[in-house]
DNA sequence: CTGTTAGCGCCTTCAG
DNA sequence: CTGAAGGCGCTAACAG
């Protein structure tokens, strides 16, 4: 592998002047560039060695994004490709790359937020959060969090999930609903620590969630029903894993045997209100005329599903941008919190009388 | 920013056997390991700088895929997507990580592929194919070309384009067709060279076509209708650039208007056949009653459409699997080409007699 | 076990 | 305009 040095040595000149002719040419007498290019050519050198460069400058035009996952999550979650559309946007914008660290299991995410050839980190859809940020921190490297707080000195990206949640449970009781029931999110590490944990939960688990986004959306729900006077501890909850379909399904099936009597659903994920559909269209109950559903977060399936869903929308996309910005723009420590929407389809509409209940 | 060598100092031990202390701690005395430790930790040192390990090692654990398009791409095309998750595969199995290149413009495409740091690079999607693999060679790293061939020395993974596009009329004149209209594809690069050439293209075009996959997928329709005791020279052909919808929309148009006899049209790619869908809507023209398609690649929209296409799979997800493999597990120069497949669904069936045609 | 030495490939002062 | 020198941060071979 011919570099620099090789050349210079060839050419008679040195390593600088060999540099030079390069990176800024115009340093250099016509003559001499001429003949240093000539060698270079022969002997296959075309420009510096990124690695070298790299060491050199300190700097590699690259962010470095995380997620609890195998790699395929960044390509089949449509949640994250939004994420990463935004994303991308700043980094077209800013002529840097993008790195896509896999977090399948805690060592190999530390390993590649330790390792990671770039310039900033983003740390996304991790459950395990405190070990990571932990990490992060040791690198020095600015990076921001998604969709959880890891302290004021870290930037973190988040959506107004309180508000989210709060809204759907106030459209549904504008409707006239009055009975719920809720299909929680559980963490994956919970629920590998645990697989028994998919399943109906208890009223101190409600307060203790570790996974920022399903307390909030909790505390959410349970705030919009307290405004209509009613208690969330008296409505079933029943949790599933995140991204696993299986067990989805299954939960959905104990949450409709669980709560016969709920006029609506609201869940914390599209699939899951996906798969709240799926298991009322098996038991022939009509949405939205016997069941109202809403769902959360809002992806293309949502829209072509059968009804097409209700949702409380979030700007996945924007958040990829400002992650973007604050790495790639250098922003100080910043805290955003994102505004969510209703977006009002055809999976809700008013409870169905008593009458019509036993009817049914 | 503290480094090893400021850990060394401290503890009064060498920069090497501080080294060991992280890298082969086995080989150090525990006393002194402990140290060492403890001086890292009260400095703040926490393992090596990727950037030196890097130059030192030679290796990055990384590789590099290239796309002529903004990194959106990556997320947005579902073809692509279904080629990443074979990627992102690969890359976990050998704990590796991906670096995403856009190649939006040429001179970016260019600029990424000199300064990537990684240990092997992916082309895909190429339309200046010749440019880019010249640079790619420079570069002396493993790289794999995808859908297009760059000579014996060069890896690459294809399909076989002509065999898919024989199958294509086969199916249809199986049915009983033997008028048809060709929406071919044209390059973005070719386009951007000159917009005008979204539309009707004449017989030279055809055999000089720049992008690989339409010469060869043009090929195999000539030689299906050839079977038959067509000639394509007879059919109407029009192209649309790629990825362009706008445009793709009003080759559809030009299509029908310019082949209104035709009883099927087929395509290059699954973005066209919706288009073409979406103009027979318009202008009231039963699929697959009136008129059968095809489409090209598969991907869940065609499946959702209404009605399902017809059209002719490819392998993506082992594309991106061999490509990984090809980079991850050094193979030599390999060339794969690999098999497509009919998927019939409802948008072909025999033609319309000619009194249907005329009632119609 | 530990220290010394020698780069990995590059760029950029600083002198001349 | 050109050359010499230093150093980015790290690891591995070798010698003790």
């Amino acid at each position: 592998m011919t570099k620099l040095a090789d050349v210079a040595r060839r050419a008679g000149v040195s390593q600088g002047t060999a540099s030079n002719v390069f990176n800024r040419p115009a340093l250099v007498r016509a003559e001499v560039r001429e003949r240093v290019s000539a060698i270079a050519r022969e002997l296959g050198y075309f420009g510096a060695d990124p690695k070298g460069r790299a060491l050199r400058a300190g700097k590699l035009n690259a962010i470095g994004v995380v997620t609890a996952d195998r790699l395929g999550y960044f390509f089949d979650d449509p949640q994250m490709r939004q994420f990463m559309t935004g994303v991308s946007e700043i980094c077209d914008a800013n002529n840097a790359t993008i790195s896509l660290v896999s977090g399948a299991s805690i060592e190999t995410a530390e390993l590649g937020v330790k390792g990671a050839l770039v310039d900033g980190l983003i740390l996304h859809c991790l459950d395990d959060t405190a070990r990571l940020t932990e990490i992060a921190k040791q690198r020095r490297l600015p990076f921001v969090v998604i969709d959880f707080d890891a302290g004021a000195d870290v930037s973190s990206i988040r959506i107004d999930d309180r508000e989210g949640a709060r809204l759907a449970i106030r459209h549904l009781v504008g409707l006239g609903h009055r009975r719920f029931a809720i299909l929680s999110l559980i963490t994956q590490e919970a629920y590998r620590d645990d697989p028994a944990s998919a399943g109906p939960v208890d009223r101190d688990w409600r307060t203790s969630a570790r996974f920022a986004v399903t307390r909030e959306r909790l505390l959410g729900f349970a705030e919009g029903l307290a405004e209509a006077g009613l208690d969330i501890d008296d409505m079933p909850i029943i949790q599933a894993p995140f991204k696993d379909a299986e067990r989805t399904d299954t939960a959905a099936a104990i949450l409709f045997d669980q709560a016969p009597q709920a006029t609506a659903i609201v869940t914390m994920s599209a699939l899951h209100a996906l798969a709240v559909v799926k298991e009322a269209h098996r038991r022939g109950i009509d949405i939205p005329r016997a069941l109202s559903v809403v769902a959360f977060d809002d992806v293309p399936a949502l829209e072509t599903s059968d009804p097409p869903l209700t949702t409380i929308a979030q700007p996945s996309v924007e958040k990829g941008r400002l992650a973007g910005r604050v790495l790639l723009e250098g922003t100080a420590p910043w805290h955003v919190s994102l505004p969510v929407s209703l977006v009002v389809r055809q999976s809700s509409a008013p409870p169905p009388s008593d009458a019509q209940r036993k009817k049914g």
